[in-house]
DNA sequence: CTATTTGCAAAAGCTTTGCAAGACG
DNA sequence: CGTCTTGCAAAGCTTTTGCAAATAG
C-alpha cells in the first residue's frame, strides 16, 4: 500500500522562495518594499498576481496584457516600471529572449533554471540550474568574467524544429 | 543540406582579427551570390568592406553609420536588408547581444569563437570556440535541444564591473 | 501630510515593408 | 533586357520619459 507517496516535484523546491501562491507572495514583497521605502500599491499587486498565476515566463507586452485583463486601469508604462522595481527588489528575474524581447518570472528563492529558446519556433525551454557551473568557473579563470547563467537563453533548436517541420511558424 | 560549399581555407583562422582584405572578401562573396543568382552591389560592397575592416562585432546601427561613411548614398534600410542576404549566404554571422540589438561580423572559415558581453559595462568578450561543447551535448541528451553556442552571448559581469567601478556608464 | 507611484501621451531606438525607380549580369 | 536591389518614407514594435495628479503609509 502506498502510504505517504511523498513525491516532490523533482524540481527544486527552493525553501524560502516567494510561493506561487498571489495573496502570499503580495502580502511577503510588501513587507519587502516597505522595508525600503517603496509601496505596494495596485498595480504591483496586479503584476504580482500575474506572474504568480503563470509561473512561467511572460513577456513584458504579455504581462501588459494579463494586467490588463485583471485590472484594466493599469497603465503599459506603469508594468515596466513595476517590472523593473520588481527586479531591483529581487522578487523578479528576468531573461533576455529573442522572441519576446525580455521574459519576466518569479524569482525562486534559490537557484534559478536556465533557459534556451529555440530560434526557430521561439519555444522556450528550462534547463537544470547547475548546467552552466563548470563553464562559468572556467571563465572566471581564463578572464575573470563573472558569468550569470540566467540572465539570458540559450539559443539553437528544439527537438521538434531540429527534425524538420517547426509546430508554429519561423522566428528567427 | 550538405556543406559541399567547400571553400578553401584560404587563411588560416588564428587568433586575432579576422585580417579579411576587403577587395579579397568582396570578389569571394561576389562569387558565392553569383552562384545563387543575387548580385554584388554598391551597397553590398560597402558593408563587406566595414566588416572586414572592423573584424570586431558591429551593431547594425553601428554598421549603418560607418557605411554611410564610406558611401553616402547607402539607405539604412538597405544595410539591414544586405546584412540579411549576407547572413542567408553564410558570410556573416550575428550575435545577439543586449547593447547593441544584434551584432554581426564576418565568418571566418572554420568554428566561431563565442561571446560574453558584461550587463553593466556592455563590453563584448571573445571566449573559445569549444567552450560550451559539453553543454551542447549534455543538452541535446538531454532534451534533444540542439544548442547553438554562437548565437547568443552570455551575460554576466566583466572583471572590472565585477569589481565595483565600471569604466563607462551602467547597461542593463 | 509628504514622498512615492501612476496615467497619459509622446518620443525614442531598432527593424521591417511596400513600391516604383535603378542597377547588375 | 529581365531580375534582383535599392531608396525612400512610413509604419511597427518594444521600451522609456516628463509631469501633474493620485495614493500609500
Amino acid at each position: 500500500m502506498t502510504s505517504e507517496v511523498v513525491r516532490r516535484p523533482a524540481a527544486t523546491v527552493a525553501e524560502g522562495a516567494v510561493a506561487a501562491d498571489p495573496a502570499t507572495t503580495i502580502e511577503r514583497v510588501g513587507v519587502l518594499l516597505r522595508a525600503r521605502g517603496e509601496r505596494m500599491t495596485r498595480a504591483r499587486r496586479a503584476v504580482l498576481t500575474v506572474l504568480a498565476c503563470d509561473g512561467g515566463h511572460l513577456g513584458a507586452e504579455e504581462v501588459v496584457g494579463r494586467v490588463a485583463a485583471l485590472d484594466a486601469g493599469v497603465h503599459r508604462a506603469t508594468v515596466y516600471r513595476t517590472l523593473d522595481a520588481l527586479a531591483d527588489l529581487g522578487v523578479v528575474q528576468h531573461v533576455h529572449v529573442r522572441r519576446t524581447g525580455t521574459a519576466y518570472h518569479l524569482a525562486h528563492g534559490g537557484r534559478e533554471h536556465l533557459h534556451a529558446e529555440c530560434r526557430r519556433c521561439g519555444a522556450v525551454q528550462d534547463l537544470p540550474a547547475d548546467l552552466l557551473d563548470d563553464v562559468a568557473r572556467a571563465v572566471l579563470d581564463r578572464d575573470g568574467f563573472t558569468v550569470e547563467p540566467t540572465h539570458v537563453a540559450l539559443s539553437g533548436l528544439c527537438a521538434a524544429c531540429v527534425t524538420g517541420d517547426p509546430p508554429g511558424g519561423h522566428a528567427r
